[in-house]
DNA sequence: AATTGCATGTAAATTGTTACATGATTTT
DNA sequence: AAAATCATGTAACAATTTACATGCAATT
C-alpha cells in the first residue's frame, strides 16, 4: 500500500499536521499519487496504531501534528529496499486512444487537440514548479521526479503532434 | 468506469468470449488498463443486464460469445465524446524517486539501474509489438498508442540516464 | 454578518486484488 | 495419467471516491 508510505516519507522530513499532508497530496506529490483527506485521515490512525507515527503536539483549531518513530522510518527505507515496484498502468486518456477508431475522424482530431492542450498546460505548470526551490535534504530527488515530469510531458507533446500530423483534416 | 467502456470497445471490434476478453487484457490492452478476470466476469453480467451487450451464441466447454448491443456501441461513443479523460496520476515507481532522499546514494543508484533494466525491457517488449501487424479497422489508434509507448519508454531511458549521471559513483 | 480556509472525522458506495472453487479439453 | 490451458464464477478483503457532518479562525 503506497499511500502509508507517502505519508511516512512525508512525516520522515518533518512533522507535519494531516491537514498540511492533505496540502501535500494537492501540490507537488499529485504528480505522481494523490489522496483525498477521507483517505489521509484514517490511514494516519492505522499508522499511529501500528507504531510508524506518534502525536507530538497539538496545533491550532485542534490540530494534530505527528511525527515518524524509528519502526515509521525503518518501515518507509525498508519498504523502498525491499519491494518491487507496482507497475501496472492504467490510463484513462490512452485507453481512449485506443477506441479512438469508434469515432470519426474529425472527433478524432479534436480529442487529440484538447489532449496536447491540456499537456501544453501541464508542462507550463510544471516549469512553473522548476523555477519555485525547495532546497532541502529532499532537493535531489524533487528534482530528479521534476525532470521526469517534464521529459515525460514533453514526449508526450511530441507524440501527439506525431499523431495529429498522421491523419491530415481541414483546420 | 473505465472497465465498462474497455469491454465495450473491445467488443465494438467484434463478438469475443470472456475468457478471450480476459487475453487482451494480458496483451495489448494491458499496456494502458488491467483487469483480472474476477473483475471482468461479473461486469460483463452487468453490462448484459443494461443492454450494453448480449449473448450471441455459445462456444466450446461452456463459453459465452457476447456481442455489443446498438445500445452498448452508443455508450461507449457517448463516453468517447461527452466524457472528461480521468487523468489522475499514481505511480508507483515515481513515488519511490521521491522518496529516495530517504535511502544512501549506493542504494538510491541501485534503484534507479533497477529501473533503467526494467524500462530498456520493456521497450524490447514494445519494438516486438511493433513488428506483429493486427491490420484492421483498429490498426492506426493500434499505432497511435504503440508509438505513444515506444516515445514514453524511450523519454524514461533518457531520463534514468540523466539522474544516474548526475551523482556519479563508483561502478 | 457572511464567506473562505483551516481542521478533522465517518459512512456508503465503487473499484480492484487475492483467494476459493469447479469442470472441460488439449497436450505431453 | 498428468499437466497445462480453456472457461467461468463467487467471496473476502483492500483501496479509493463521494457524500455526510461538524466546528474554529481569519478575512471581507
Amino acid at each position: 500500500m503506497s499511500l502509508r508510505h507517502a505519508l511516512l516519507g512525508l512525516l520522515a522530513e518533518r512533522p507535519r499536521t494531516g491537514y498540511a499532508l492533505l496540502k501535500h497530496f494537492e501540490g507537488s506529490i499529485s504528480y505522481v499519487w494523490t489522496a483525498r483527506h477521507s483517505q489521509i485521515y484514517p490511514e494516519l490512525a492505522r499508522l499511529q496504531e501500528d507504531g510508524f507515527i506518534r502525536q507530538s503536539a497539538s496545533g491550532p483549531r485542534g490540530s494534530k501534528i505527528y511525527e515518524i518513530t524509528k519502526a515509521g522510518l525503518d518501515e518507509v527505507r525498508r519498504w523502498l529496499r525491499e519491494t518491487e515496484p507496482e507497475r501496472t498502468v492504467r490510463s484513462d486518456p490512452l485507453l481512449r486512444v485506443f477506441l479512438l477508431w469508434l469515432l470519426q475522424p474529425e472527433e478524432r482530431e479534436e480529442f487529440l487537440r484538447r489532449e496536447l492542450e491540456h499537456n501544453r498546460a501541464y508542462l507550463a505548470r510544471l516549469e512553473q514548479l522548476g523555477r519555485s526551490e525547495p532546497a532541502n535534504a529532499t532537493e535531489q530527488t524533487f528534482r530528479f521526479a521534476l525532470e521526469h515530469g517534464l521529459r515525460a510531458t514533453r514526449a508526450r507533446i511530441g507524440w501527439l503532434e506525431w499523431a495529429l500530423a498522421q491523419s491530415p483534416l481541414p483546420e
